[in-house]
DNA sequence: TATTGTTATACTCTATAACTATA
DNA sequence: TATAGTTATAGAGTATAACAATA
């Protein structure tokens, strides 16, 4: 076996670890900047999907993050209660319910980016610029491709 | 704001969860292919280890992982049972168990390695082998400079 | 009868700490 | 008293499915 060889195998052995290191890492940094705010990562990403896209449904919402309809409606209450979001049911198909940031919501959003920004900028801080562009590009391709 | 700058917030803003997708994504498809070995993915982590390195204490082996003291006496309990490992206690020091590879263990290591192998190869199918390289470099530096 | 969303239940994981044996 | 490892217990997180309302 060559050494070119032996390196790949050894990485082939070892790259969906340092993945799972790298994104339990994440999570741990990004869950603690943002409960400051008071909420959890998937209320902060709904909450970013309904200030973009206000008036989807709370399963068009779910689809999006691959989250089982009972933990949008949990996210749902929490931001609710928050005064963050709002249901409105759908005057013609009365079983939905279209889901609308607050005005609250859309003060708040800024001072939420910059921290998020902020913890990813930290989080992101061993690589350069021009790395950080490559392991996005690279993730992109990898999870849109499996 | 320029293009690139655009670019680069919105990057910023979701590298992380891309990592989490990719992680979550790879530690189905993994945990999976060794359940049919009847193994976790940290007893699979743990027995690797004491294939290459025996004679370790728990201890020793749980800070490579960050895994929990128990969590290690389970696996292990686990590999026991399955006659993969066998603690052993150092007569010296009575407190310790200093872990070994079966045999049987050894004999079944080719086979773990190849399932392994196998399907971090379809995880990361959607890549060329160069682009494996650089992100398992990027992954490595982000890793360890965090 | 099927669908949207909610609530309840049970199950798995994890963390914490109590515990045993040894030093 | 401190350390290596184990076991027990409680809490959080998750999945499953029962449920209500609407179609």
């Amino acid at each position: 076996m060559t050494l070119s060889e032996t390196t790949r195998r050894t990485r082939e052995g070892s790259t969906g670890w340092l993945i799972q290191r790298a994104a339990r890492r994440f999570e741990a940094v990004m869950s603690a900047a943002l409960a400051e705010h008071g909420l959890t990562m998937l209320e902060f990403a709904v909450l970013m999907r309904v200030l973009e896209t206000g008036g989807q449904t709370q399963a068009e919402i779910g689809a999006v993050y691959a989250a089982p309809a009972w933990k949008i409606s949990r996210a749902l209450d929490s931001l609710q209660r928050a005064g963050l979001a709002e249901r409105r049911r759908d005057p013609l198909e009365r079983r939905v319910q279209r889901i609308h940031a607050t005005a609250q919501a859309q003060a708040l959003a800024p001072a939420l980016q910059a921290t998020v920004s902020a913890t990813n900028a930290t989080a992101l801080a061993p690589l350069t610029e021009a790395e950080r562009g490559q392991l996005h590009a690279l993730l992109t391709r990898l999870v849109a491709g499996g």
